[in-house]
DNA sequence: ATTTAATATTGCAATATTACGATAAAGATT
DNA sequence: AATCTTTATCGTAATATTGCAATATTAAAT
């Protein structure tokens, strides 16, 4: 098939998947890079920034603004994306959530 | 094309991008959510809990531990699966880098 | 030694992703 | 208005992912 099966998992298990799968490509995670290092966020250079076609970089933003990892705003002739902190702090949440109960499963575990 | 120009990223943005694409599927997301909740990693019900062919499954375990989110042993006849603690801890640390950062530069943003 | 039970592998079809050239769209500049 | 600049979209080729039936593998149980 190749079409993932979202219907039969919770919500929230969709939710973590469709967030992860946005970062999943080492592109994203650059750009998610380059907007923490500079200082606003205008940021019509991140097509000069990665090593790919600007139709490329296009697509690999849609994607992260789709995911709702960044926002984008039209800014006059060029665009203003920045990161979505309240989604990546459900990222952390996540994470957090996942080690904390490692840690207290941690004696009955191989 | 259709593959990953990884060349050309650093080393931590492809790690980074190799896990959460590795937790970019909500059947895998599943599976970690079930290991955290049984008490042992003795899971030999694993393909029980999901709504999955059997091979499917075993195929998203093979990608959850080649990506080094889990490990697993054989374990006479069934196989002990478990959540690679150490793994998890660096996408915390990535996630709530990411958030500390945004945080210092909250004044500057959209 | 057979059978049973659990997991892995193979092979394949359906669909998704990645990448980019060509082109479009839209505001800025001259 | 014509041009430039920037970003988006379309079309398409190459590759990857998802899912499962069929089969293989491996060890335990009979």
């Amino acid at each position: 098939m190749g079409a993932t099966k979202t219907d039969h998992f919770t919500d929230k298990q969709n939710a973590i998947a469709t967030l992860a799968k946005a970062l999943g490509h080492p592109a994203r995670v650059a750009i998610i890079d380059y907007l923490l290092k500079v200082d606003t966020c205008i940021c019509g250079d991140i097509v000069n920034e990665l090593p790919l076609a600007q139709p490329t970089v296009s697509q690999h933003l849609k994607e992260l603004k789709n995911a709702g990892l960044i926002k984008g705003e039209i800014e006059g002739n060029a665009i203003c994306y920045c990161i979505d902190e309240k989604i990546f702090q459900k990222l952390q949440n996540y994470f957090t959530s996942v080690s904390s109960k490692m840690e207290v499963k941690k004696s009955n575990c191989c």
